[in-house]
DNA sequence: TTTGCAATTAATGTCAACATTTTTCTAATT
DNA sequence: AATTAGAAAAATGTTGACATTAATTGCAAA
């Protein structure tokens, strides 16, 4: 028995998309994206239709229209007359995403530096400033996971350009989200998220965009490369 | 009433995605995909779930479910309780996806310069010679569209990137193709576009994931700074 | 004529039943 | 015992009816 079933409930803060809702369908689709994202339908699992109609108590026909969604937001495969399965991330799927990433972002961030109010820059300031009380008060490690979501959001929002927001917010990372989620190694960031970050502050500041997208474009890289070292650890031990 | 009735139709060299499918509800997005793309089905029109039904002969059910995948490529956009819209191509919306495209497949031909196999090199030569004959023979202005389609998404593919490919062919090509289509001056390609391809080529060839990237980037920022050229100049008269 | 409300119409959202395909189980054959 | 064929079960695909919400029409009043 599944423990996602309250369709009214508050939702996890991991959620991009408001939970808010008003038909059956896209409270569904928040459910279980959130549900997929979580973890708590594992990955590769089969969503069967009946068994899930069932569970939910709800028709297969607003079912249909959520997995569709999930569908477009690459959550889910589906294949005809088979049925719909969860994504599974294997280590050349993340890798690749990022890589999409950082041509996105970087290139989000370029706009951004041109685009973004000073009300947008305050906010990330606010973010970071944030991140730095955390790390002192906590005696240093990480930066939740929350707030690097929040500051990278800001960023891709600021960029004004609905297409690169939409790649990444809708396409990119509900599936990188994903995998934090489940890799307890890559839940948080690192100390050193924070200084890049505020290069990428600065950076927006001075409204460079040539520096804005390469101190971005090393950020991800480094993020991908210390996925790629983890993971090739642990898959060598 | 509407001629793109005809469900088991041979397709428009247009389709990205394969006409054939074995279910209704797949047979229904490709063919509202094409009907939206050629513009059929205009620019912000109103999908009406019950007129459509009716005039396809289906029931709403599976068309219900081909729009929410339209939604998903980016050319409906739904509003709950409000019913289904086809995508306006406003200039801004058209920029943004070239800059979107200049990000993504930047990025691509990198990755294809280190993944592709000889055969897909010999693949876009061939590709090349057929544009560089067509436009001997035909003294000399244009390269047709759907060449310059198999062009791109040889590339595209060779990156061995899925998350790349599926954001450009499904999400953003779409939209391009709408946009060409539409557009009597962008339909075809100039004379410089072979020569950029040429350019292109060699890149990739000699293996060089820099020099491909940034002539690939100035191809695309070209067609960009064509089209603001064109759509302002029609603006302004 | 215009504004506002009510009633009607139509559209979207949802459901339950039916059709078809796939999967599973059983049993017979080699 | 393994394999295959057929039957049963379950799943997905499709349909038409019902519920609810939005849009339209018509009428009355200002």
């Amino acid at each position: 028995m599944l423990t996602f079933l309250c369709l009214t409930s508050i939702f996890h803060p991991m959620s991009t998309i408001p939970p808010f809702s008003s038909t059956l369908s896209s409270e569904l689709t928040s459910t279980l994206r959130d549900a997929i994202i979580t973890g708590e339908i594992p990955q590769g699992a089969k969503l069967s239709e009946t068994k899930l109609a069932q569970e939910l108590d709800v028709s297969r026909g607003p079912l249909r229209e959520a997995i569709r969604r999930l569908e477009g937001m690459n959550l889910i495969q589906h294949i005809p007359q088979h049925g719909a399965r969860v994504v599974t991330l294997s280590m050349e799927l993340v890798l690749q995403l990022y890589e999409t990433r950082e041509a996105l972002e970087s290139k989000a961030v370029a706009l951004a530096a041109v685009n973004m109010t000073s009300q947008e820059i305050d906010q990330l300031h606010r973010l970071i400033d944030a991140q730095s009380k955390h790390m002192r008060e906590n005696s240093g490690a990480f930066i939740p996971a929350e707030s690097d979501y929040a500051f990278h959001e800001t960023i891709i929002r600021g960029s004004k350009n609905k297409v690169i927001e939409q790649a990444l917010l809708r396409e990119l990372y509900n599936l990188i989200k994903m995998f934090r989620y489940q890799h307890e190694f890559a839940r948080n960031s690192t100390t050193n998220s924070l200084i890049e970050h505020r290069q990428i502050v600065y950076a927006i500041e001075q409204r460079d965009p040539e520096l804005a997208e390469v101190t971005m474009r090393r950020h991800i890289v480094h993020a991908r490369e210390r996925i790629q070292r983890r993971m090739s650890a642990s898959s060598a031990a």
